[in-house]
DNA sequence: TAACCACTCTGGAATGATTCCATTTTATTT
DNA sequence: AAATAAAATGGAATCATTCCAGAGTGGTTA
């Protein structure tokens, strides 16, 4: 299911141009996907496949890609987003030394002590943030 | 508990120097602490207190302060940091139209249902990272 | 209480990720 | 092949933050 013909197709479905530079960024989105590549690495391995490509062209191109829900975008704080093609639940485990990102099934216990045997992955630190919106903007919304 | 005095001592205590500038951002500190102020509105507010304090001085401090365990740093995608002299365990609801940040006890239930009930904050969005060690660098460091 | 020095502060430059924008290019339609 | 709306380009701008080298200052000590 993350193959490249389905997030072409997917293109065509919602009238999006073919254009290399979408099909280089695909190409190095599916390559690289255990990494959950950042714009820089999707710019330089997309750069090998397409003769020209730039990194403003990337950038908007993720964005476009993960507001039409064809790749998740994932937002660190001070740190590059990165990109993952794989659009089921789950938790992402950030390592605090080598900076890697694993996923981890949300179906499975959260707690930490689970995690650990699970995955060897120890949880030192958990963020958790809930958006939406306030009583206030609700109310005013109407 | 949430006093300008308990926070001087602790200064003290780590050894840290009592200056105008640190008096100023703990002043703005805790006056602002509702807003979970960020370094900007630390640094205006200070500038009002303090006759010379320059914004690298407010960036400086309130990093050391986090990293010292004075206060706590909340950290957002593409968005300024904020700060947190509450150091107790809580949630933040952060409202995507006014960007306001709440504060939501983690004792309670986190069922989307449940806190709009309690708090009148609609959940569209949850961002869940576990941050720690994996299994490689724990190996690596021994 | 003066002198000392490690800790602080300063402000301007640098950084890094990202967005903006005016211009050029191109994929697709007719 | 011409037309045109969408896409790509690259350089400048933005924004939060850090870096740095030089100037300043609490607090200890003689």
């Amino acid at each position: 299911m993350i193959c490249k013909d389905g997030l072409i197709s997917q293109l065509k479905e919602k009238g999006f141009k073919i254009t290399p530079q979408r099909l280089a960024i695909i190409d190095a989105l599916v390559e690289h996907r255990e990494a959950h590549p950042g714009a820089t690495l999707i710019y330089e391995a997309a750069s090998k496949t397409s003769r020209r490509i730039s990194l403003s062209t990337v950038y908007a191109t993720l964005k476009e890609f993960s507001e039409n829900g064809l790749i998740r975008q994932l937002e660190f704080d001070r740190m590059e987003n990165r990109y993952d093609v794989d659009l089921s639940d789950h938790v992402n485990l950030i390592c605090k030394r080598c900076g890697k990102i694993f996923d981890y099934a949300i179906a499975a216990s959260l707690e930490p002590r689970d995690i650990a045997r699970k995955s060897g992955f120890v949880v030192t630190d958990t963020r958790l943030e809930f958006h939406g919106y306030c009583r206030d903007c609700l109310k005013r919304s109407g």
